[in-house]
DNA sequence: TATTGTTATACTCTATAACTATA
DNA sequence: TATAGTTATAGAGTATAACAATA
């Protein structure tokens, strides 16, 4: 196979000079995408403890699901000694509280403060935006479709498949070219 | 599983308590994604100085991309200085060397040696096996899917975006149900 | 004994600033 | 003067290991 030759194997390639760019590269992509939505992000919950860390963990701790710090830590892929450190910042911010789960003492459980609860919800909406401002050289369809096979990624990635069936995920962007709603549920 | 069920903006959500999880966030999910990547991208690459960044520098020169330290920091989103001390440790392992641009002799050209580009050879095969891990879980019209919309993304968010025109590559994703093989070329 | 969470320490990575050389 | 690259220093972020509480 040739190298620097036009065309690699996932097809694309070349600006005016022949040659693939590295923004061609899938790996290389991810990490210019993901560093351009952190890059926003990170502008749109700067005043909050933690970052866009913190504002996951509000998150989860809204949504219920945020049964032990081990697992939460887990899920963001960072260290359980980190999580302690964001968690006390957080709650000196009166953003989440921290109770021992009654069936085993040695779990803490992360509930939102009314405070918290409040706090995430003002911040979504600037968040949803700066996701909006990445996504929109996507035009409509495209972009629920990446949103979509993203979702498929990170489940699969993060051991919680059960949720979301990739067949029926792929079968449903297949099947409909342009009517589009958001991608309904999935199962 | 339940059936009709909380839903957020962007549709998904729930597992078995009807709640959406942190997975089906965009924002979270890019995350999950990235760092999974990047996990398995690291063990493919352990042994070049560098590691995943020192792949891509490599990459780029064996591209004839590599044209200045300053752009490729800039693409890689890393600083100046960090930069050099990359080159640095590519140099010292013979991988790359840096050559004055006769037209401007501040930037430093960055040329790939004969190993070097022998080494990335070899290197690309297993990263693209860790691509393609990731990714396995998507069927195949759906992962060339995912490729292509996130080479737009990439393109757009390092300000490339000359090459890939974004209707196009979504107009042939529309249009094609299943009857495709990897999406070709962009323009 | 194994696991969750905490704390203290040490280390790695990164940015900042000051310098050289080219333009 | 402004920019590309280098170097030295300081700081932020992170991991490591040891500890306490619970199972």
């Amino acid at each position: 196979m040739s190298l620097v030759t036009p065309q690699r194997s996932d097809g694309t390639a070349d600006p005016e000079t022949g040659r693939p760019q590295l923004e061609d590269d899938f790996g290389f992509a991810i990490g210019v995408v993901f560093r351009a939505y952190a890059k926003v992000v990170e502008a749109a919950v700067a005043d909050l403890p933690g970052g866009p860390r913190g504002y996951f963990v509000l998150m989860a701790a809204v949504q219920g699901h945020a049964n032990s710090q081990r697992s939460l830590a887990e899920r963001l892929g960072i260290d359980r000694t980190i999580m302690t450190y964001l968690l006390d910042d957080l709650e000196r911010a009166g953003l989440v509280e921290r109770k021992p789960d009654p069936s085993d003492r040695r779990n803490r459980h992360i509930l939102p403060t009314e405070l918290g609860t409040q706090r995430w919800q003002e911040l979504s909406g600037p968040v949803g935006l700066a996701e909006q401002q990445l996504l929109e050289v996507l035009p409509e369809p495209a972009r629920a479709t990446f949103r979509a096979l993203l979702r498929t990624l990170a489940h699969h990635a993060n051991g919680r498949d059960a949720v979301t069936d990739p067949c029926q995920v792929v079968s449903e962007l297949d099947a409909s070219p342009k009517s589009r709603r958001p991608p309904r549920r999935t199962a």
